[in-house]
DNA sequence: GTAAACCTTCCAGCGCACTAGAAGGTCAAG
DNA sequence: CTTGACCTTCTAGTGCGCTGGAAGGTTTAC
């Protein structure tokens, strides 16, 4: 099958697929006699695991190392498994940070609340801002 | 002041504020006759300001256009409120979404740890992923 | 025979906030 | 007079996952 119909199905651009063939996510097809890409029907089973991994926040050096691993015959659970603790801490920990923020913006806001604009107008910029 | 010193005193590095210049942040400074830029202690407070307001969470697109009212002689206090609770809203908006990429995950990791390397095996790449 | 849909390669750019490095000029101390 | 710290401009690159466009070749349908 062609570009199109593959990436059609697999729901990518073919740009996208392009790009995976050059990351090393997808091996190079044959080419018909006129130079075009003619990937067996495998390779949309390829792509939907791509799809799927990157759904679940993987990057694409990951997913890729999860592929050579598949390649290479061996299964790749135990390095999936590994990735999504990964990710799930990582989350977590973004979680956080973010809740961080989010406490010292609301006492920013909170002190914008009180400010006076006319007040405010003094040497600095911004008072609301100031950090010490 | 040379920029290296103030680069010391506020906290940056002298790329970061040759960057910020080209940027509209920080105006022109004049120069010594030797070609030096040479800096009036105001650079000081007005580059605390920006670290301010980035470690708020503010981009620089953001930081300029409270600066820009600000030297057009305005306070700039209800933009900042303003921008405060965009960002706020913002990061609220992420927090959700990081909880559902969260709960999703979690299932995956469940699916994993169910998983058997040997069952694993079969025709598709890895089924811990799958979506459907 | 020709139009259109599809394909090819290659180069460039996005957004964000810088950083790295090259090649050279200036200034103060010894 | 030289060393070394500091400064200048300029170009290019970082990470991530692509997307856009140009300039051209192939295939299919009419």
């Amino acid at each position: 099958m062609r570009i199109g119909e593959l990436a059609t199905r697999a729901g990518l651009s073919t740009k996208a697929i392009r790009f995976y063939e050059e990351s090393g996510l997808l091996p190079e097809p044959p080419r018909t006699p006129g130079g075009y890409r003619d990937y067996p029907e495998q390779s949309v089973v390829r792509l939907s695991f791509v799809r799927d991994a990157q759904a679940a926040g993987l990057t694409l050096a990951e997913i890729r190392s999860v592929l050579t691993l598949r390649d290479s015959g061996q299964a790749p659970c135990g390095r999936v498994g590994a990735l999504i603790d990964q990710h799930l801490a990582d989350i977590d920990r973004r979680i956080a940070e973010l809740g961080e923020a989010r406490s010292a913006l609301r006492e920013l806001a909170r002190r914008a609340a009180a400010t006076d604009p006319d007040t405010c107008a003094e040497g600095d910029i911004c008072t609301i801002l100031k950090t010490s």
